[in-house]
DNA sequence: CGATGTTATGTAATCGTTTACATTATTTTC
DNA sequence: GAAAATAATGTAAACGATTACATAACATCG
């Protein structure tokens, strides 16, 4: 630690005040050319860099924001991350990640990185916190809800229209003739899942085919979860899938192969998030793709707004593509 | 931003000084109990929590670990980001993620994180900064080299031993019958890459192999690329492939089918990282697994140790595993 | 009961910045 | 060339915590 120096130091060899320093290194305009080259030459010399403690306490404010996300391993979220991270760059902030294991306490104490002042807002993807503790939270800090949202909450948020994805992606494999389509999805109340199912029943009742409850399968978002659900489902009378993520529709696949029953062949069937298994298996996942990298651009600029206004809240729905693959032969 | 208070307001609510107020925030033993309960009354009340600018900047230390990753979108870390987040946990730090898309300047501009005292130390997984700058970095501020270290640097590390690891998966494809080993390796200098090739070398030799080096293709780590590059080459005249990373044994895998050969029928194929498509894919693929949550773990504890004296450094090699699946039939 | 030791609290300096305000240097104006 | 206006710099007070030191309260002891 020897050489870290601190803005005295920097005065002291550019033989001018503390607060002189202070201008050159902020680019005040009331700061004389000469002074300015001689401060950042010691500036240079003894390679100081501001403490950030220091001058974020004095500004109350870090230019930081905390992406909470339930843990890193997933490859739905890197392009968010990554957009998030553009859009702040662009910004000047800067972009701390934490993970949350879905552990209450863990998210709690991320989120009290805001009240600590070591960030100036929160996006969090996913949550355990109750409508009413994140409404409570929300009052007091910038937080921006990205992909999934609390429903009913007084939130910001952006996510996917996913009401209107998962009837276009059912109206698909209507238009394919198929008319008994499982849904495979996840028993956990998360909105996505929410908005996806009445987005089946929706596609469903408008081709007027009878919502069958007997054709809703749950898992968890995993694959071997996937696989052994299938095997295990007594009938396999259905010719259709429609998953809630890409990983359920590759066990799904699996398990109906083990079963002798081919995709696309018999059984059509379609994910969801274009992650990289739905193009590198054979066959090759149809999935939604959602635009993960403006939902983390706009999770920021909506974030940005209410760093300056926290009493604003937006919500906002983006579009997303169905990518064909083999799975379903069109 | 209504309800956030400093510690002025609890000691005014308690009426007591700021200092009882810190001595009981801080467990200080000399403060009687009435007052205690008086103070954490008053804490409670008010929601209060410390403002850690203030204390960190009083203290020099922010109890903070920085992960610097080139991608969070690398399946093989969640579980060592998993590993550092438990251990520094036990020891009450606090862990923060960063990505460099390994990008010099946004690598610079997090080591400068330790420097600007927003982290007390760093943990690294890969790095775009030469020999000579990590040296002079690390003899400043406490930071470990994880999973990639900088040959030569004189930088604390954590690592596979990636040498005995290529050595034992090729003996295991000699013992299997097989003399033309393909190395599917990326041309990175990065030092896994150069001790798994120099493991490859030695296997060969210890059986009585001639080195060929038209057996050396190269890649980058991915699927694409993996398919594009063994399609192009022009011979297949190897009986087995040694892949560095499971999404290129993948994409091996698949070229070959493209051209009519069987795995492992006519060629035995083994990945490196054992990911979650290594069990995914048909035929699945056998592959080293790593140590990853050790690896975190053991990061740590050299961090805090470099924490509390960064004259010490450590350099450390942990154990593997050969996971045998059906791209070897073994 | 006064001296002494111990425990509990308060006062004020400090960490490294930024910035309002005061002051000095320089330029403009007549 | 003096007065007025402007530009450049310095001084010192914040920001919110911790903590060395001073002091007050209480207990112990002969």
């Amino acid at each position: 630690m020897i050489d870290i120096h601190t803005i005295q130091d920097v005065a002291k060899r550019a033989g001018v005040s503390v607060a002189t320093v202070s201008r050159v290194l902020n680019k005040s305009n009331n700061v004389k050319k000469s002074t300015f080259d001689t401060v950042m030459e010691a500036v240079n010399e003894l390679g100081y860099t501001p403490n950030l403690m220091g001058r974020n306490l004095r500004k109350n404010e870090t230019k930081e924001i905390l992406i909470i996300v339930p843990t890193i391993m997933n490859t739905f979220l890197s392009k968010v991350v990554k957009g998030i991270e553009d859009t702040a760059h662009e910004n000047g902030y800067s972009v701390i990640i934490r993970n949350t294991y879905e552990d209450y306490t863990i998210e709690q104490n991320h989120i009290n990185m805001v009240k600590n002042k070591l960030s100036d807002g929160i996006i969090m993807v996913g949550s355990t916190l109750s409508k009413q503790e994140l409404d409570e939270i929300s009052a007091k800090i910038p937080i921006v809800q990205c992909s999934e949202y609390t429903i009913g909450a007084n939130v910001s948020y952006v996510t996917t229209d996913n009401f209107k994805a998962a009837y276009d992606a059912v109206s698909y494999l209507i238009a394919g003739g198929k008319r008994r389509i499982l849904h495979f999805t996840v028993d956990n109340g998360f909105s996505s899942s929410i908005a996806r199912l009445e987005g089946y029943k929706a596609a469903l009742a408008d081709n007027g085919i009878e919502f069958d409850k007997n054709l809703i399968e749950y898992g968890n978002y995993g694959y071997n979860n996937a696989v052994s659900v299938i095997k295990k489902r007594e009938k396999t009378d259905f010719d259709a899938v429609f998953a809630v993520s890409d990983r359920m529709a590759a066990g799904c696949i699996r398990a109906l192969e083990d079963r002798q029953i081919k995709v696309p062949d018999d059984v059509w069937v379609i994910g969801f998030d274009n992650i990289d298994i739905s193009y590198i298996l054979r066959p090759s996942i149809t999935s939604v793709a959602q635009k993960q990298y403006e939902m983390g651009k706009k999770a920021v600029q909506i974030l940005l707004e209410k760093i300056s206004d926290n009493s604003i809240n937006r919500k906002v729905m983006l579009g997303y593509k169905i990518v064909k693959r083999q799975s379903t032969a069109d």
